[in-house]
DNA sequence: TGAATATATGAACAGATAATCATGTATTCA
DNA sequence: TGAATACATGATTATCTGTTCATATATTCA
């Protein structure tokens, strides 16, 4: 945590320091935030919520959709939901995954519009 | 890409694969939106995001802010402004970031909801 | 011009991560 | 009950990623 205290005598930025500092986000919160978009940043898992938004859908459809294996659609919708991203209930053998947030679209939504501007 | 075309045989969903397939985002957009997600889901960028969401900053301020060596900053940044969401004014020998994006905070807002909403 | 300061960047390393493989569990159905 | 199917999961591995260290560039100022 030693910063290399570079700018510590520069005096002149101070108060940035003093005036921001504590309109900082809650430190734990942050870390949630930056957790839930690292989600959201694999093409797998934006592939899967892509679909999910769309319907409700089951492991074996999500992986022939995608074209991925059976394993990597489970590992992935496992950790979606540690998250409470995706939601899922069973039926006989198979289970049914859904989206668990009525953020995700939006979220999505504007990030497509950043993509689509960069020109 | 030769799945284990589990599911070749359960016709019963071949439905949902033709109605869902060509209704998923075009392959090149979505991994641009997973591109965007990744650049916001380490703790140090959104760090970095939120800061300047809040104004224009030095190098050696952000550094100090969030209690990082410059170094580490310095590569977050060159990140962030490959893929624009950061820009960037040389003032003397500091250089300024500031936000190059007019999504972002409405992103992160949603974000923090979510997140907030978790309980 | 030379020292000090602000920033950038290549190399290296440790830790994280996603896919695969093998296998286990649960459910259906003959 | 046993075979087949759908899904989950631990282990392994190759790759990616973030930080650090050393050093280079650029600017200011005495």
């Amino acid at each position: 945590m030693k910063n290399d205290i570079c700018c510590e005598v520069a005096q002149i930025h101070e108060d940035v320091l003093v005036r921001l500092g504590h309109r900082m986000p809650d430190e734990r919160k942050l870390e949630d935030v930056a957790e839930l978009f690292k989600m959201f940043g694999d093409k797998t898992r934006a592939k899967i919520l892509c679909a999910l938004n769309m319907e409700e859908l089951c492991v074996c459809d999500l992986a022939a959709l995608l074209g991925m294996n059976q394993s990597a659609i489970s590992h992935q919708l496992r950790l979606l939901k540690a998250v409470r991203l995706v939601r899922s209930r069973k039926q006989g053998r198979e289970v049914y995954y859904s989206l668990d947030d009525q953020h995700i679209q939006a979220i999505f939504a504007l990030a497509f519009t950043h993509v689509s501007e960069g020109q």
